[in-house]
Order: C-alpha cells, then sequence, then structure tokens
RNA sequence: GGCGCGUUGGUGUAAUUGGUUAACACGCCGCCCUCUCAAGGCGGAGAGUACGGGUUCGAUCCCCGUACGCGCUACCA
C-alpha cells in the first residue's frame, strides 16, 4: 500500500474553531499511527473572508496542542491557476460546460421553486444551447459559469466510518466549478489539491458528506484516483446544536487563555467520538497514537460537555510536573490581566503554592480565582464568614492569639498547629472556631488549603500583616 | 420541499460473531475523612437501548416504517 497522507484543511476564517482542532487531531492521530504524513492547507480561496493573520492565529494554535505539518503549508490561494487549468480540462473533456444564466436569473428561478415547494435544480437551459447561439454569445463576449456535467446513475463509496453510501446522481445539481468571473471554487480547488498532495485520506467533518459524491465525480472524469474517505461526526453543544459562541468557547486559543493544558484539550477533543479499548479515558497522546483506529471512530454526533474536560484538565493539572506549570502560569494571560505578577516572587514561593493547589484546580486560572490571596493581602474579607465566625466569645481570644503569633519562633506546618491547637485547648474553646477566623483574616475567604499549609509558605512576616489588618479593620 | 447521515441514563462512551442484573467515566445525591475546600474512600439515584412493527427460541446488535436531530441542497468553504 501507498503512503498514507491526510491533510487538515482549514479556512481561515478567524481562528482555530474547536471542531476543527478535533478534525485535525483526528488526522494527526492517524497519520501518526499509520506512520504516514499529516499536512496542512490553507483553503483561502474566499477572499472576503479570508486575511492572512488568520492563518497564523490558525497554525499557532495547531502548534500549542502539539500539531505540526510534515510537509510546508499549502495555501490554496496560490494554486488559483492550476484549479482553473483543471477546470478548463473538464470543460474540453466534456465534462463540464458554460453556462451563462446569471446569478440573479438563478435566484430568481430558485426562489420560484421554493413557493411551489418542489425541489430545485438547474435545468441545463445552457447545455442544451444550439453550437451556434454558444458561438454567438462568446462572441459577445458574455459572461458564463462553467458547472460540472453529472453523469448518469448512482455514486458510492465506502465511507471508512460511515460504511458503504450512495448517492443518486439525479440528485445532484450540475454544480459550478468556475465562476463567472474566472475564479474557481471550494469544490474543484479541494479535488485539485488533494490530488496534487497526494492525499491519501480525506477525513474532514460529517457535514461534507453531501459533497462526497461530488467530489467523487470529479476524480473520475479527470481519471484521477479517488482518495478513502473518512467523515468525522460533528461536536454539538448542550442544546445539541452546532456549537455556538453563546455558550461554549469556540476558538481553541480561548480554552488556552481559560487556562486548560494543551494535552487535556487534545484528550478531551479525542473521546469526541471516539473511544479508546477499555474506554479508558485519560489517555496520553503517545497511547492514543496507539490506540487510534476508525474501527472505534463513533458515526452520532457528540455533545461538548464542559464539565468533563474540567475534569480531564484538573487531571493533567495534577499530572503535570510543578516547574511546568510555573512556566505556564508565569505567561498566563488571565494572571496578568488581574494584575498579579510573578516575577515579583521567587520560583521557591510559586512552586509551594502550586504544589499546595495543584489537586484543587480545574484549571490554570483558578490559581487567581481560588488563591488570589497568596499574591496580594486581602482587601475584604468573606461577609459570611464574618458574621459566622467574628463573633464576640471569641474575638478576645483571637486577639491573643495572634500576638503569640507575633512572637512564634517555630513558624513550620506541624509546630503551628500544635501552638494553636493548645491554645484553643488551654481556653477551652474549639481550634477550628480559631482556625476559622485565621483562615479568614489570612485570605479573606472561608475556603482554602489546609491553612497551616498556607501560613507556612506564606510566612510569619506576611501572615501576621494580615492578621494585623483584619484586626485593624474589623 | 428533495437528498444524505444519525438516535444506548443529563453528558462522553462500552457491550466478542444476536444470549449480560445493559458496563465504565463525567456530572448529581448521601456518608466517611476533616479546620473549610479539593483529593481520596464507601454507597446511591438515573437508560431497558427514540417510537412502532417485523425476522428469531432469543434482539442494543439484523430488516422495514415513523418521529426527532443534524448536514447538504450557493457563481460560501
Amino acid at each position: 500500500m501507498n503512503e498514507i497522507r491526510v491533510r487538515f484543511a482549514p479556512s481561515p476564517t478567524g481562528f482555530l474553531h474547536v471542531g476543527g482542532a478535533r478534525t485535525a487531531i483526528f488526522n494527526w492521530l492517524y497519520a501518526r499511527n499509520k506512520n504516514g504524513k499529516f499536512l496542512l492547507r490553507i483553503e483561502d480561496t474566499d477572499p472576503e473572508r479570508s486575511k492572512s493573520e488568520l492563518s497564523e492565529q490558525i497554525i499557532r494554535s495547531m502548534n500549542w496542542l502539539g500539531m505540526i505539518a510534515d510537509e510546508p503549508i499549502v495555501y490554496q490561494a496560490l494554486n488559483i491557476e492550476r484549479h482553473k487549468q483543471v477546470a478548463l480540462m473538464l470543460l474540453e473533456s466534456g465534462n463540464a460546460y458554460r453556462a451563462f444564466e446569471t446569478a440573479e436569473e438563478l435566484e430568481e428561478q430558485r426562489k420560484i421553486a421554493q413557493r411551489n415547494k418542489v425541489p430545485f435544480k438547474y435545468n441545463r437551459a445552457s447545455l442544451n444551447l444550439p453550437e451556434v447561439t454558444i458561438k454567438k454569445y462568446l462572441a459577445e463576449g458574455r459572461p458564463y459559469a462553467v458547472r460540472f456535467r453529472v453523469p448518469e446513475g448512482i455514486t458510492e463509496f465506502d465511507d471508512i466510518v460511515h460504511g458503504k453510501t450512495s448517492f443518486k446522481n439525479s440528485d445532484i445539481d450540475d454544480f459550478v466549478i468556475m465562476r463567472s468571473d474566472g475564479s474557481p471554487v471550494y469544490m474543484i480547488a479541494v479535488v485539485v489539491d488533494d490530488y496534487d498532495m497526494k492525499i491519501s485520506h480525506i477525513i474532514r467533518g460529517d457535514d461534507h458528506l453531501s459533497n462526497t459524491p461530488k467530489q467523487i465525480l470529479m476524480y473520475r472524469a479527470l481519471g484521477w484516483n479517488v482518495p478513502e474517505f473518512a467523515h468525522l461526526p460533528m461536536i454539538l453543544d448542550e442544546e445539541k446544536k452546532k456549537l455556538s459562541k453563546r455558550r461554549n468557547p469556540v476558538s481553541t486559543e480561548e480554552y488556552k487563555d481559560k487556562g486548560y493544558l494543551p494535552e487535556a484539550l487534545f484528550n478531551f477533543l479525542t473521546l469526541l467520538g471516539f473511544a479508546p479499548e477499555n474506554n479508558a479515558e485519560v489517555v496520553s497522546k503517545e497511547e492514543l497514537i496507539k490506540l487510534f483506529t476508525f474501527e472505534r471512530v463513533n458515526k452520532k454526533s457528540a455533545v461538548f460537555d464542559m464539565k468533563k474536560l474540567n475534569w480531564i484538565n484538573s487531571e493533567y493539572i495534577r499530572n503535570t510536573d510543578t516547574n511546568e506549570l510555573i512556566v505556564i502560569a508565569k505567561g498566563s494571560k488571565y494572571l496578568a490581566e488581574n494584575g498579579i505578577d510573578l516575577s515579583k516572587f521567587t520560583d521557591v514561593y510559586i512552586s509551594s503554592v502550586i504544589m499546595l493547589m495543584k489537586e484543587r484546580l480545574n484549571t490554570l486560572n483558578d490559581l487567581y480565582d481560588f488563591g488570589e490571596y497568596f499574591f496580594k493581602d486581602p482587601e475584604n474579607y468573606d461577609e459570611k464568614g464574618i458574621v459566622k465566625y467574628w463573633v464576640a466569645e471569641i474575638k478576645p481570644l483571637f486577639r491573643e492569639f495572634s500576638k503569640e503569633l507575633e512572637n512564634f519562633k517555630h513558624w513550620s506546618l506541624l509546630e503551628l498547629e500544635e501552638k494553636l491547637r493548645i491554645f484553643a485547648e488551654n481556653r477551652q474553646i474549639k481550634a477550628a472556631q480559631l482556625i476559622h477566623l485565621l483562615r479568614l483574616s489570612v485570605t479573606g475567604k472561608t475556603v482554602s488549603p489546609g491553612i497551616f499549609e498556607v501560613i507556612e509558605i506564606m510566612g510569619k512576616d506576611s501572615t501576621n500583616r494580615r492578621i494585623y489588618n483584619f484586626l485593624q479593620k474589623n
């Protein structure tokens, strides 16, 4: 068998959509699994929607996820001449013909058909034009589009995930392959580029399933080998609609900014429409490469479940080396936006904080959301906490305890805890009553990791300063 | 409207060639641990496999129909 060559072919309309990322991942996994080539082609033929900066962003997101193309990136717009040339070949061989109708005329016909609820199909008027008329039109310089002449019959193919799929050619319109301004259309561009790139397997979204027979017909008309097709299920949102910006972030970049690890997103996306043997869930890229097979790819569209992503991400955070997390945290947009400058802290400090927080984080951004207090003194205190814990009987005792802390020499987890517990026991109160106040005064919150761990990391000065401020304000 | 694809708990997925109390994970609820979280441990609720017909001794699995969802139906990609 020939070399396996697959490609991911996004159109640069803004960013790498997570649905696209999933398609890219399946292509990539398949290529790696088969020792083949993974290629990237930017489909930038629509000048209205394509901008070069946007393709840069797609490439960046792909790299972030750990995927790079094995050959130079192909920009479809650069191949326009070739697409035209092939369209002309089709015209010359009689597999395509000139259509002189204007877009407006067709639109009108379409409307009428719609009104009468009958399926609209191009009536092939131009195909049946007498030779002389065509010559006359051409002499007049009348503009024309080139339409592919769909032959009679049935087009069948064996989709790798869907199995045997067939379409009646009579249901397929003679589609346009070249516009009247001479520009080629997507439908022919993909076929030509995939052929030129020697793509062996076209792995793409389900939404292209209905386009497949058209493309196969073109391959055949050109006498080209038809590649294999694998159509992946779509990804839907919780409302079972196409992933929409309203409910979920749809761009890969957004997930990065929200503190998701690339490996986690990659793993999660993989699980949408695919399950490795044993139904394993947290699976490394290396394992995934080994385990990937289309036999276990689903036909059914999948719903993007944020909660599961969060869980997977938290698993990855827990299992990622702290030093790596430090690097990521330092580059975090979110922390910066919230005024946290990690370069002001020592790596030892950041490292202790992350080690303590690691198993509590869903995303790296939670480092701020849950642990802001590690990086700045609290400015206000949880109101419910105040009501519940800052009660008259305890106030004097907490003040007294804070004095003792100021002079406490043995600033370590165990000794701090022992000290507090003994203090509480002597005053006949529950240690928890002081602990809650300690937490509230130091963090401003009622929730944190074990408070002795927290103040051990924070250090004596910072802790005492915070308690002092708390007592001043309350 | 036409054509195509799909349909297993709330979600993602399992279930050797038709024979299981329909499994696992996320989520949810409760308990334990405990200074609050998180993690962990233990337990629980939640689907009879969209619906209706077949075929079969027996269908999640095979066939047909219906419903619903999605996609295509552009001189968009």
